[in-house]
DNA sequence: TTGAAAGCGATACCAT
DNA sequence: ATGGTATCGCTTTCAA
């Protein structure tokens, strides 16, 4: 068996036995603090690199309540729409001096029940997605700050950064039946047993265009996903001309299918995403979506958490509205 | 002005006091330790709910030496490489139970110094990419166990995850060989003076394969970096019909500019990339490239740091090697 | 310039 | 079942 670590750890008072000073000493010249003679604090720095010493995080976090550190709940990372709340996220953290604590949550309604629990204790604040019920939710993080992301409208207890595409759906649809489609379906999401929001202005946006319901499947939130659900649609409904996905990832694999089925975009089938991640501009034909500006989305969920963290005058509901408005591109 | 919250922090003193106990018993309470008569567990919980009581982190790592955190240090968490890297690391660290801080250091030296200097005073270890010089990291890790990725060969001080592509880029170019290529050129990336370690597997290749040195231009490493590289390319060297890149998101925009320019993949101009990311099954031809493995990669470097982190027979340098392997798809 | 002592907020160990 | 006390490792305050 390998011969274990017994050893302590160094602390401040073992690098003051070593320098031959007090801990206060020790505790100045590494802080770089003034009132110290330049040769003791040389000799406490040797010590200290001598013994390889670290100050504990925690406890000097115990006595100087400064960093903060929020905890960043994403679903999937590889998804290309989460990668970028993150890396927004992250950024708007970073203009706070925050350490920002990444949990994937790979998806599972039972890994986001583990992260909260270890989360929970490890961090200043909250920030996510989150598919458990609410009152699950708090009672695990109870009073930590909270803030959801696209948290449908069963938002009552905590902040939740709403996605408003409602108008841009609207847009798309009407940009469609403009273009002459009438036979237009739906990839909606397969996470919960309700259809989505999103689909709910689908619906809005066919019937405002005097259009009945659309034909709607299901897909799973990936390439493949939105691959075999586009080949269900086409298969029930080989008149559909035109759909609007639930988001991106799953407009892609539509494309991937329709060619392979034949169906050149956009002339054979217009196809037009949800979300608008960069991918959609590497994809070809370039992926036409229903956009947002996922950094001021980030942003806006650091900065909630903030006033939240301040106790300062927190933005109301409405001021928590990232608006999705269509970007047309090449796939319609 | 907003009313400053002017409250102090509850402690477990508070919350002892409220429901008429000791702090033990409030500790007990909240850590679900038998030893407690339940109606005063019940009380010490109400009283905890009602004041908004939560542990101090710092407090409690400080008595319980538990919990882990790491660093990961990524230089662009929006690149699809590095995205893929982030959340393997993320998976791997999970199964350890570890928490984990991301920093995304934006490609730039700075910011990677700046992340390092508040990175070390929150993190048990760090893993990632560095582009500073090793006595820097050194100095401002002082005795963190620390895993560096695909750090070129000048590892001398730290752990690094070694990336082995020579043989893949062999074969890649032994491919392009066979299918009738003489004139290969390669998009090597911007960001150093000197060329990449994985240009010099380039050029040992063409010189195996009785080929000049090839046709080199630097790419920044975006697809924008790689369509206008491949456009320099083309225009000082119009009959190179083959391309090896850095990466693949080099790759992507290589084809992206040969689509523009009208020279059909791979018919025209045959186009290999280097990492193997999933984004390249999505882009039309699809991507060949010399893969890694990236999910081992992640779970190497964490494999690396768990051993460092318990000083327990650390991996040595030539097991640390994630292998790249030539996977051939459309574009090549 | 330096050191002694008092916390910071929790848990563990040992009494009771 | 509950409470007292020591302790974790550091910084701050105050004396010297």
């Amino acid at each position: 068996m390998p011969s274990g670590s017994e050893s302590r750890r160094v602390t401040i008072h073992d690098v003051a036995r070593a320098a031959g000073v007090s801990r206060q000493t020790v505790s100045r010249a590494l802080n770089d603090k003034g009132e110290i003679d330049h040769s003791t604090k040389q000799r406490v720095l040797d010590a200290a690199l001598a013994l390889g010493y670290r100050p504990s995080r925690f406890a000097r976090g115990l006595v100087r309540q400064d960093t903060i550190s929020v905890g960043l709940v994403i679903p999937d990372l590889l998804n290309p729409f989460f990668t970028e709340v993150a890396a927004a996220a992250l950024e708007a953290a970073r203009a706070h001096g925050w350490h920002v604590v990444v949990y994937d949550t790979a998806d599972s309604g039972e890994e986001e029940l583990g992260t909260l629990q270890v989360l929970t204790s490890q961090v200043d604040a909250v920030v996510g997605y989150f598919s458990r019920p609410e009152a699950e939710i708090e009672q695990l993080t109870r009073g930590l700050p909270v803030v959801l992301i696209d948290r449908g409208d069963d938002t009552e207890r905590f902040s939740s950064i709403r996605i408003d595409g409602r108008d841009g759906v609207r847009a798309a649809i009407s940009h469609l039946v403009e273009s002459g489609h009438r036979r237009i379906g739906m990839l909606d999401h397969a996470a919960r047993a309700e259809p989505s929001v999103r689909h709910a202005w689908f619906a809005d946006a066919m019937t405002a265009c005097g259009l009945g319901g659309g034909r709607v499947c299901r897909a799973e939130q990936s390439v493949e996903g939105g691959e075999s659900a586009l080949e269900s649609l086409l298969a029930q409904h080989p008149d559909v001309t035109a759909v609007f996905t639930f988001n991106d990832i799953i407009a892609i694999g539509a494309l991937r299918a329709a060619r392979r089925l034949g169906r050149e975009v956009p002339r054979d089938l217009a196809v037009i995403g949800f979300d608008g991640v960069r991918l959609g501009t590497l994809v070809e034909p370039q992926l036409s979506s229903v956009a947002l500006d996922i950094r001021k989305l980030g942003a806006l969920a650091v900065e909630q958490t903030a006033r939240l963290l301040t106790r300062n005058s927190p933005l109301d509901p409405d001021q928590l509205v990232a608006r999705a408005d269509l970007r047309l591109r090449a796939s319609a």
